[in-house]
DNA sequence: ACCCCGATCGTA
DNA sequence: ACGATCGGGGTT
């Protein structure tokens, strides 16, 4: 087992001031922290960042649409999308309203006694049930979809964000370095 | 109304 | 390396 399981009464739910900082800051602090859906629970292990008007990787890029409206509020909301026709992506909304901003949550590894590791953005939904219908939540006050902190400090890597063809200069992917098993 | 492309994944 | 599969965004 590589990550104790915490009760949940100790599971402190990150706050809006978390997520309204730098987004490539809270995609790193991101990492080791616990990702909670309904009943699963698991330590994000891959994060990548898009973030503001001249980042041509964002969906924001392209101005405010219905979509990706979201992007544009408060940090600690939750921008759920479609992607390939067949997978939800989730992302959590950073920096200040009006700054549209988000970080990707590529990898989580479940906090329960098989210890999957969801390896990429589309398996992660996929697993949990996370859908469109999950977008624009409120993660600071939702009691069974919030990002909780039990870990801190967690070694990271980075690299250019997967699955794009533009601006791979920007190392914006991080990815945290699990403990041996 | 139509067309093109995509922050992916599983198989080859 | 490539196909599946369909919503979003831009254009007509």
């Amino acid at each position: 087992m590589l990550f104790m399981q915490d009760s949940n009464q100790d599971m402190k739910k990150l706050k809006s001031s978390f997520f309204k900082r730098s987004t490539l800051v809270v995609a790193q602090e991101l990492l080791g922290k616990v990702l909670v859906f309904k009943n699963f629970r698991g330590v994000i292990t891959e994060t990548e960042a898009y973030m503001g008007f001249d980042d041509p990787a964002s969906h924001a890029f392209r101005g405010l649409t219905p979509r990706t409206e979201v992007m544009f509020g408060p940090a600690g909301f939750s921008y759920v999308y479609l992607i390939y026709g067949m997978y939800h992506c989730l992302n959590i909304v950073t920096e200040k309203e009006g700054f549209p901003a988000a970080v990707l949550i590529r990898g989580v590894k479940l906090l329960s006694k098989s210890g999957l590791h969801l390896d990429g953005p589309g398996k992660i939904c996929r697993h949990l049930g996370i859908t469109r219908e999950h977008s624009g939540l409120n993660l600071i006050t939702d009691n069974e979809f919030y990002v909780g902190c039990i870990k801190h400090n967690f070694e990271f890597t980075t690299t250019p964000r997967i699955g794009i063809k533009v601006a791979t200069d920007k190392l914006w992917r991080f990815l945290a370095k699990l403990p041996k098993e």
